[in-house]
DNA sequence: AGAAATCTTTTGAAAGTCAAAGAGTGGAGG
DNA sequence: CCTCCACTCTTTGACTTTCAAAAGATTTCT
């Protein structure tokens, strides 16, 4: 098998296992009544939010509507406050409960303790070129995303064709 | 930063834009009638398929009803066909039609153009450690994975407590 | 005040998912 | 040869996540 073909089996291995293992992890944790969708909501609240909706929802990258909905959940559940802006009424202000933010802070460091497990075996060359090719695939994911996502004249999506 | 938390966050940078950017590339491209879940499912049935609807939804990690309804709706876009094996009636074969088929092809394609940009500047020993790293990484999900989705005598989710 | 702009919610629709019930088929034992 | 259990698949009902577009509330501008 061509060294390409590895690199691509092995990133999609990693892939499609860690979705369901943090699902699962949530699943048997603290906090069984909230999914990653909900967790990665919290995280776009942030802990120090009273954010608006248009922004959280600008941060999470999907409409209005949809995390109008989001929210209604994540309220009737005990993780989010909902307030009206004095200034603007029109603004919601949106921000964690305690409930919501012990949430956050047990799911960072679940995240925390993962990556740490995951880097401890590494000795400091082995460090230094994850973080360099991290840091490339990070950029190079950038520049694709902003390839496919931005509207324009129909740019050849390269190995898309025929 | 430190060296976990700068991993961290280009893991959840990665992770967060790669599907958004697979989706937007497959609406531009010439399939634009299927999703990321669809052409996953195509890659579970594989090229040279004739695979029963356990064994696929086996190996993409869904229950068989999930899986009818998705062979539905790639029956009807034309990617896929069903045919009940002969020997065993209860049994349906699934496989790809050539539409279906040039689909697989192309995303193949597109993965393999991805990964080449991606190792491409990197020299020999660069190479050889991502691959070690990668595999490292494979192995260490893999058992987070079975930690997590084994059933069993409630084992701790470190890091989950309080 | 009236119109336009802004922010949020509501509504309708679709995909993706599961659990559980239902339908058809196969095989073993009486 | 029947009957009954086991097996494979589909159907059904429910829920989550998502969007686009319409509707509602409020502010700002003319």
């Amino acid at each position: 098998m061509s060294y390409e073909k590895q690199v691509n089996a092995l990133l999609l291995d990693i892939y499609d296992k860690i979705l369901v293992t943090e699902e699962k992890a949530l699943r048997k944790g603290s906090f069984k009544d909230i999914s990653v969708a909900e967790m990665h909501t919290l995280e776009g609240i942030g802990l120090y939010g009273n954010r608006t909706m248009s922004e959280t929802a600008a941060t999470l990258g999907i409409t209005t509507g949809t995390l109008t909905v989001a929210i209604d959940r994540l309220v009737r559940k005990g993780y989010v406050e909902r307030h009206r802006d004095q200034n603007d009424r029109r603004v919601v202000r949106i921000q964690l409960t305690k409930k919501g933010k012990l949430a956050y802070r047990m799911h960072s460091k679940f995240h925390r303790l993962l990556v740490e497990r995951l880097v401890s075996p590494l000795d400091e060359p082995a460090r230094r070129l994850l973080l360099e090719t991290l840091t490339e695939i990070s950029g190079f994911i950038r520049d694709q995303h902003a390839r496919y996502t931005q509207p324009g004249p129909s740019r050849q999506p390269e190995g898309a064709a025929q």
